[in-house]
DNA sequence: CGATCGTTTGAGTTTGATCAAATGTGGTGG
DNA sequence: CCACCACATTTGATCAAACTCAAACGATCG
């Protein structure tokens, strides 16, 4: 069950930078705690100390910041193979909170397990850096996202990113998925309010763009609602045609300071 | 003259993880080309292939996004030591354009020389990724602001930010910086319009908390200022007290793969 | 079968956008 | 040194997108 666990990272990893053959049998011997968790929970709290590295093999968890007043502004969501919060690994404190949006679980990695792979194989390290990058990239898509597109694009547009990464994960069946979200959720993610984001999911319903059902999402007509988000997935594919790292990849490699076994 | 340059970078990776001195030595050795600009050009565009890996080492660029309508979001901004765009090194081609705000210079690396450095010197490889982490703890800050604060207090932080920045690059005098934005760039930053920026920016200027000189900005009163935006620089603390990441640097440093001098 | 939580709907308000024009300001060339 | 131009800033008036408040409706669960 635990090697299941780090497969999906192995996957994460190694569809952003692949990994040679020993960095994934160094990989597969780590054991990470498994932490199930149910829906709307809170995980890690901002300032809370850093505990392990984690990343989700079930279900979806998001990163948020609060505000004095209370209000929240969502700022990533993290869906089954993503990392929760990477940036915890170079941190003395969570600098902002991690909560559920469905049950699900995620595994933990110590940090000092991580810390050896990094130190042993560069390529993990590399592999790290590049799923940074993927992360940021999104991050920068949602501030223009929250920045300059209305009401109804922004909605458009969360829900075209959010189909297209759960169908790289394998998440989709028959333009379908899960949609586990509330409307509150969603607000806090589109800088909206509840009330007008119930608005704005209506009018893309009215338009038979999609539809909901219990908490599933179809999507009805994606190229229509990719017109009206602006959609383009060009910043999500960050994954393939990699350009130079996977000669880092291979170079870094051919030294490993582990013996590594060749096929 | 070059060599100069790449100091600019040396510190910038050395402050967020604790480069080596032979780390240090090879990327002396590194010869990056010098391109001078002026203010408010395009540096690259959204789409161009993807050039070498540049940094700040005179003045101001920002990254930006333009949408379908011409309206654009900047979502970044790179102070004399940042990377203009560490992602173009991962890329075929730049996902966002460059623009500057100054006139200034930027050192460039070819992407070969910094991947020889990389492969080489996983420490520099570790620093770079602390580089990515600390940017998107910046955007992600961006994106709070833009989305749940009000205008007022969305320019009090910007302001903030920047101040705080400058001063961490030795930028800052008698509490007075540069300050070469045009209130259109701060709109396209802060997702206002131009002419609600310059009524902000009045009541700022009005309440004497800050003071603006030809193109010099004085903060007259931190406190309130930082009291407005409900600013904390914590997300900015990236570059000191990191945790493990000094002893990955050194554990990489036993191993190096080129013969290293000691000192 | 309440109770709780999420969604839906309506009415009035507010923030910030848009449009338009006036007023600075710095740079250039005569 | 001045006239002029381009560009940035300032100000006013109007408008619209999205917010807030409030209440009703609906599903899910013990």
């Amino acid at each position: 069950m635990d090697s299941l666990a780090v497969d999906h990272l192995i996957r994460k990893l190694d569809s952003c930078s692949e990994l040679t053959r020993s960095e994934r049998i160094a990989m597969r011997k780590a054991e990470p705690e498994i932490r199930r968790f149910g829906a709307h929970e809170e995980l890690v709290r901002e300032g809370a100390p850093a505990g392990g590295v984690s990343f989700v093999i079930e279900g979806i968890t998001c990163r948020y910041k609060l505000l004095r007043d209370g209000r929240r502004q969502i700022v990533a969501y993290s869906l089954p193979g993503d990392m929760c919060d990477l940036r915890i690994f170079i941190l003395e404190r969570a600098d902002h909170s991690i909560g559920s949006v469905s049950s699900g679980a995620v595994a933990i990695l110590p940090r000092t397990v991580l810390q050896n792979l990094t130190r042993k194989y560069p390529g993990v390290l590399h592999s790290l850096w590049c799923v940074s990058l993927a992360e940021e990239a999104i991050t920068r898509e949602w501030l223009v996202n929250v920045g300059h597109r209305t009401a109804l694009e922004r909605a458009a547009h969360l829900i075209c990113e959010y189909f297209y990464r759960m169908q790289a994960v394998g998440l989709v069946r028959d333009a379908s998925c899960e949609f586990p979200f509330t409307q509150a959720e969603l607000a806090d993610s589109l800088a909206l309010s509840p009330v007008h984001v119930n608005r704005v999911l209506m009018q893309l319903r009215r338009a038979e763009l999609i539809r909901f059902e219990s908490h599933t999402l179809h999507v009805l007509d994606a190229r229509e609602l990719q017109s009206i988000a602006g959609f383009s997935p060009h910043y999500l594919q960050v994954a393939h045609r990699l350009r130079g790292s996977a000669e880092i990849a291979r170079a870094l490699a051919e030294n490993p300071r582990q013996p590594a076994r060749r096929r």
